[in-house]
Parts: structure tokens; C-alpha cells; sequence
DNA sequence: AATGAAATTGGGAGCGCTCCCGATATGATG
DNA sequence: CATCATATCGGGAGCGCTCCCAATTTCATT
């Protein structure tokens, strides 16, 4: 291994002065850092990374969290794409990303392992979990976190998210304007708070229109693809002219059953879905959608992480991405 | 910060007695260890990895690297379902998993940074990509390594794998089996080691029962549910009884061409996939696949790591996995 | 009680780096 | 040329731990 010391006795220079050279800093003449970068460069040095996070206090490594219990049904795309927008940004930001899928058995123990072994700056947490010790174990700690998706249970956290339930009230009031009445919906789990957000959202949207919030109209689908049949099923029977589905993933589920069970879509009843996941424009027929920034949410949660780390007593962050509505076939826009 | 010299002064023994304790060494008295063990539990003293690893010249980091190429169509959930795999066995060690998404621009810059900065223990590695020059700068490098999918250009390797040349010829001799003699195949990419293989082990399974190799009767799909789209619209004129598709993933899209061209599967055309994912169980009608251990492909890639890791001198390791046959009705084998 | 072996304990050195402070070189100014 | 400010450089201390070796204690045995 080369180390720094080497590179100073071949160079003539100090153990100081290399170090000032490969960290950039202005004190060091051109003739030197010229001299000493033609050394580095030859023995190809890379300064170790541990001694370095070990004598300045910082390790440049990130963690990022994830419920296993959500990415056990991983036929959801959302946490794979947003690990790529966390790994983007760090990548650029020159940060080491740990990944840690939780197990709620070990959590315990490995939290406070976790949380205080120091090799981690900061993490980043996609609990969505309302009840989640995590969360409550991370506030306690001095670590910086963020959180993707906001989170009702910890009074200041810094988290970004989109807002799920203007967003809900956006594609709810989408198949309003399109001559929709009798929308249902199918939610995501209740005790996750996009789950109840975008409930939320749906009834506000049917109250300012003065339509009536029927509670055989709401079902519960977990968020999971097979959740989404058996409460479409459910609905069926109640002929809902419109069905707000609070994921894509419950979506493609739902749209099963209606073909399955002869039903036209859009004509007979229109499907708006949540995510905006890739399988989205290859339903048949193709699926409207509220778009969710996900990569953006990856790479953004980075940044204020970064920024915690930097400035600890700049107030909290908390940002809000916008969604977008993506129209396809599925609604019923196009039919005029 | 509670460090083994502040344990140490507490507790009246000295650090190394502290570290004796910490790291279960069997040469302290009980007496002694039930001392120390009140005030470490006392202080929830968690040892500072940093520091341990700088001492002790390991640092219970593993890394895995992925190429982003691959991930960029994360509709494929192989990968995610790899990493879970991954991150199991890494928490029953003590490990922790760095990812790193590699940018095939950026690869040159970090791949020697993170090969050469100390951070890591081992790595491993899921490239499938033939010519990648991330392994044999790999293979340059004294860094501890293991493939996930075998790969022809470094000679000694460490890999887990599955057979994918017989594995194939076991879905082309089960549509055989069932009387189809017009075997058509969608490939994978070329330039991918399961791609070639698959595509050998179905040429393999025709010769074997006198079937002609059709050139027209093999067409590339490039892993990707479009590829499978296009290749099954570019099959479907030269009316093929059976298809053997190289990924689930390209299935899908295949089903779905076939649907829209009114043929019966399996009546009219057979159809037989490969890995299994979650989505197989779910196509209309259900997929038969080849079933690959994704998860136990990732846990045994950490042992065997943490093996080289440990015992660098016992020579190379390579673990082939069994597939499985997963019989639905794509095939047509419930016909009778 | 003396002896020696084994068990237990303590202290020093060092992992490779950063950071601070003081020393030296350089150059501007009167 | 003297003086002082400034740019550049070097060395020491120390981050929190492990590992080795030597010191001390314990205990069985004669």
C-alpha cells in the first residue's frame, strides 16, 4: 500500500505538504504540487480512506435505510429507483453509500450498532411506517437523517417527499372534470402515511365537489399488486364509474380483474394510478398516472443530508417535489 | 463519544483489557468481564469502526457493484432481488454492503479509488457484461473478488452461478417433451455470458433430438420487455409452436404480442420463460420459467467472499446453483 | 514455603491520515 | 538594505483502536 509518508520521502517534500496537495489546499507552491502530483500520479496513491475518516472526524460514507418488509414484495420498482437517484448523487458528491435493509427482528440490535459505531455521516430512511421505532431511535440519536416521505411522529425531522395528497386530489379531480361520479378508490396500507395521505386527498377532491364519500367505495389494497385484485374484486359489485388507485403496482392488479371481467376501459370504468412506475405505459390499456419524481426524491434527499452534515444548525429541511399527472388511455381523456 | 479509554478508566481495568472483553478474547477472568460488561452496557459503549478498522487493517465493508447500465431498466427486478440476497448474509456477518451503481463513463476515475482506497474488504460483482473492463482491472488488483454469473475473460475466478447452458436446454427439452418441434428462442444480449449461454443450451436441446438450428427461429431481445415485444412481432410470421424465452422480463412483452395477435397460448404457440421473477406467476396465463436462486445466488456469493477473504491461498471458488423447472400454463403441459 | 507454569493484565507502538502551530522562505515597502 | 507581512512548509500530536510483549498475579506441585 502506498501511503503518504512514501510519497513524501520520494518527493522531498512533507508528510504535510502531499497532504495539502491531495486535498487541494491553496498553501502549496506550483513547483511543489507540480512535483508532488507527478510522484502521486506514478505510484497511482490513493490516500486511505479510513485513516482519513478516522483523523478528520468524517467518513464521507452514507447510509441508506430500507424496511426489508417492503422490499420483500419487490415487484415494486420504487425503492430500486430510488437507491439509483441516492447512489447518483453520491456518486457525484463523492460519498460511499452503505445499504442497510432492516429487518424488524434485528432492528434492535442493530440500530444502536449502527447509529454509533461511527462509520456512518448521516442516513437516509424510506420508512413510510407510521409506528416505526426507527424513526423514533434516529431522532433520539445524534446522527443526521433525512427521511423520503414525510413522517407525522418525530415533531422536526428534515424529509422530502411529494405532496400525496394534493396529488390524490389532482387525479381524483382529473376523472371528475372527465364526467366521472361514482369514483372509488383502492388505498395503500393505513399505516403508512402516503397510504393515508392519498386517501386523504380523495375525499377532498369528492367533498369540493360536493359528492359523497361512501365508505364501501374505499378498499384497501396494501399497496400490493395482489392487494389490488382482491379489492377491485371487492369494488366490482358496486359499479364505480372511476377508480383512483393509490399505486401503479395495485393498479396493474386492478386492471386484471376489470378485463377478466369483461369490463371496457376506459368506457366502462377509468383506473388513475399512482407512481408512474415503468410498468405504467404498458398496461393494457395504457395507464394515467400521477408521476412521482423518484429519482429526483433519491437524489435531493442527498443534498439536504449533505447540508444537515455541513451546517448541523441550519434550521430543517423539508422539501416538496411536484408531481405531475401523466395522461394515457386508462382515463378516458383521449376518447374527447 | 464513549471510547475504550473512558470504559477504561470507569471500570479500573486497562484498554486492553477493555478490548479483550469487547472482542469475547477467552484470556480475561470472569470476574474482570462481568465488570467491564456493566459499564459497556451501562455507557452503551458501541466500539468506533473507524478506528477498528484502521487498526486491524479490515474493515467489515463489503462492496457490490452493479453496473447502472443494467439497472437503468430496473423493470428487471433480478437485480434488486440479488441485493437482498446480499445484504442477509452481510447482517449474519457483520458486514456492512456498500453499493456502487457504476457509471460506465465514470468507472475509470472511481474504480481505482474504490478499489485502492482501503474502504472495502472485498467486492462483489454482477457485470454479466462480457468486455467489461471493470473486471479485469479487477482482476489487475489484489482486492478480494467474486462474480455473480460466471465470465470467460479472467481466467481465475471466483464466481456463483447457475448452469444457464443446461438450464436452457431443460425448457427446450420440456417443450419438446410436450410435442413442439417448432422451437423458436428470444435471446438475450450477446454481449452478455447468460445471453450466449442460453442461446447454447437451446441450440444444444434441438441438436440433441435432430431439430434443424433455425437462424430466422433465433432472434434478440436484448433482455428488455420492448426486446420481447419486437423479437416476438418479428417471430410471429414464421408461425413457431413454441418459444423459449431467455428472461421472464422479455416474456412478458411476448405474451403480450401474442394476446394482441389472437393466439391461444399455449394452444397455438408455447411459451417458456427464464428466472422466475415475481411477475411470471402473474402473466395471463402463468408463465412456465426456469427458476434461478436469486437470493441464495447473493448469500452465497457473500460466503464464498468472505471465505477468500479469510483464507486467501485456498484456491479459486466456484459454486454452480440448480435451477427448477417452474411448470404453468404457458407451456401447455396442464393440457394432458 | 518455595518453585515454576499458566492465567491474567497493562503499556507501548503504531495503523495512515488531518490539523495546528511554529519555522522558514519570499517578496513588498519605506 | 532593513523591516515586516505573507506565502510556503515541516513536525508533533492525536483520532480510537489492535496487537504484541512484558509484567504481574494465581495456583498447583514439591
Amino acid at each position: 500500500m502506498v501511503t503518504l509518508e512514501e510519497i513524501a520521502r520520494l518527493s522531498g517534500a512533507s508528510r504535510s505538504t502531499i497532504s495539502r496537495v491531495v486535498n487541494n489546499d491553496p498553501h502549496v507552491s506550483d513547483k511543489t504540487r507540480m512535483r508532488v502530483l507527478e510522484v502521486v500520479r506514478r505510484l497511482n496513491y490513493q490516500p486511505n480512506a479510513i485513516a482519513r475518516s478516522l483523523a478528520a472526524g468524517r467518513t464521507h460514507v452514507l447510509g441508506v435505510i430500507i424496511p426489508k418488509r417492503v422490499t420483500e414484495l419487490f415487484s415494486d420498482p420504487y425503492f430500486p429507483i430510488l437507491l439509483q437517484g441516492v447512489s447518483t448523487a453520491c456518486n457525484s458528491f463523492d460519498y460511499a453509500v452503505t445499504l442497510w435493509l432492516a429487518d424488524p427482528e434485528d432492528e434492535l440490535r442493530f440500530m444502536s450498532k449502527v447509529l454509533h459505531n461511527g462509520l456512518l455521516d448521516g442516513v437516509i430512511v424510506s420508512s413510510m411506517v407510521l409506528t416505526d421505532p426507527l424513526i423514533t431511535a434516529l431522532g433520539a440519536s445524534t446522527l443526521p437523517f433525512v427521511l423520503v416521505g414525510r413522517h407525522p411522529s418525530v415533531p422536526v425531522v428534515n424529509y422530502v417527499d411529494v405532496d400525496n395528497i394534493s396529488s390524490a386530489q389532482t387525479a381524483v379531480e382529473h376523472l371528475f372534470q372527465l364526467g366521472r361520479r361514482r369514483i372509488a378508490t383502492i388505498t395503500g396500507m393505513s399505516d403508512t402515511i402516503a397510504g393515508v395521505d392519498r386517501l386523504r386527498g380523495y375525499e377532498i377532491a369528492l367533498r369540493e365537489h360536493g359528492l359523497p364519500v361512501l365508505p364501501e367505495f374505499i378498499v384497501d389494497g396494501g399497496f400490493s399488486e395482489e392487494g389490488g385484485v382482491a379489492a377491485m374484486r371487492q369494488l366490482l359489485p358496486l359499479h364505480p364509474d372511476a377508480v383512483f388507485v393509490a399505486s401503479d403496482t395495485m393498479a396493474v392488479g386492478a386492471l386484471r380483474v376489470l378485463r377478466e371481467a369483461g369490463l371496457r376501459i376506459p368506457q366502462d370504468i377509468a383506473i388513475v394510478g399512482f407512481d408512474d412506475t415503468p410498468a405504467a405505459a404498458r398496461t393494457e390499456p395504457p395507464l394515467t398516472t400521477m408521476k412521482q419524481p423518484i429519482i429526483a426524491l433519491g437524489e435531493l434527499a442527498v443534498e439536504a443530508l449533505l447540508h444537515i452534515i455541513e451546517h448541523p444548525d441550519s434550521g430543517p429541511r423539508r422539501i416538496i417535489l411536484p408531481t405531475q399527472l401523466i395522461v394515457r388511455e386508462s382515463c378516458g381523456a383521449h376518447l374527447g
